[in-house]
DNA sequence: CTAGAACCTGACATCCGTGTGAGTTTCTAC
DNA sequence: GTAGAAACTCACACGGATGTCAGGTTCTAG
């Protein structure tokens, strides 16, 4: 698979995916002329990383969490299970947070539509 | 309140103030020589930013949520109703992807420590 | 063999909340 | 009245993922 199929079925843009081997989080093998070469598994590997993205780590954080899903975990993967652990904290405080914003958003909705009679109260 | 007691009690940095000022999502009156002065409210509303800038929304967006808190909700709000809905169920896709994602990191987690035998499992 | 699509590298641009520094003015306390 | 803390404005810098352009090479179809 080139790049640019990758890129098609990831949804994920050339450039980022570019990038991404850049940081050390994707590999490729390379034709003889030097255009990438991508197995089956980048797939998987592009939806983690742009989940991990999504979840607010950088590149270099996710770089560490690897190696704990590729080798099939030896040594290397003990600092990197910590790191995750930690990770999974963070992210677990920042979906508590984003909880409570949720509800102050309903709230701050209930309060003006109370304010506002003529409007239809939406089911929750 | 001065501007610097107004960061030290928000936990927000004095540049950040004056940008939110400058972006319209906080106001202040002036003291005859022209330094900030800020009400009691002004801390809620500076929580109530930073947890919206921390829930991924910009400062243009929140400036539009705003009317909706800050008016007694009359025709101005109305807009800023339905922009406030759209954000709610925003930042819910958000949450949800946010479980998957720690969901995902707890499942690599298991998978490396089942190879890793001399590790303890810790509790959930 | 050739045209054009797709790929390559490298570099610079963008967004945006925040940091930081310079140079000045106002406020507070002695 | 004077020193120092704190405030003011203006401007430039950053980080980090991504966009975009330039100039060149490789691949693929006719």
């Amino acid at each position: 698979m080139k790049i640019g199929e990758l890129a098609h079925r990831s949804g994920v843009s050339v450039r980022s995916l570019r990038y991404y081997e850049e940081q050390g989080l994707l590999v490729s093998e390379r034709s003889p002329g030097g255009h990438r070469q991508y197995r089956e598994e980048a797939l998987e590997r592009v939806a983690f990383v742009q989940r991990l993205y999504a979840a607010g780590l950088s590149s270099s954080t996710i770089l560490e969490l690897l190696p704990c899903v590729d080798t099939p975990s030896f040594d290397t993967s003990l600092a990197a299970l910590d790191r995750m652990a930690v990770e999974r904290e963070r992210l677990s405080a920042h979906i508590t947070e984003l909880l409570e914003t949720r509800d102050a958003l309903d709230l701050a909705m209930v309060r003006a539509r109370s304010a506002q009679p003529n409007r239809q109260q939406r089911p929750r």
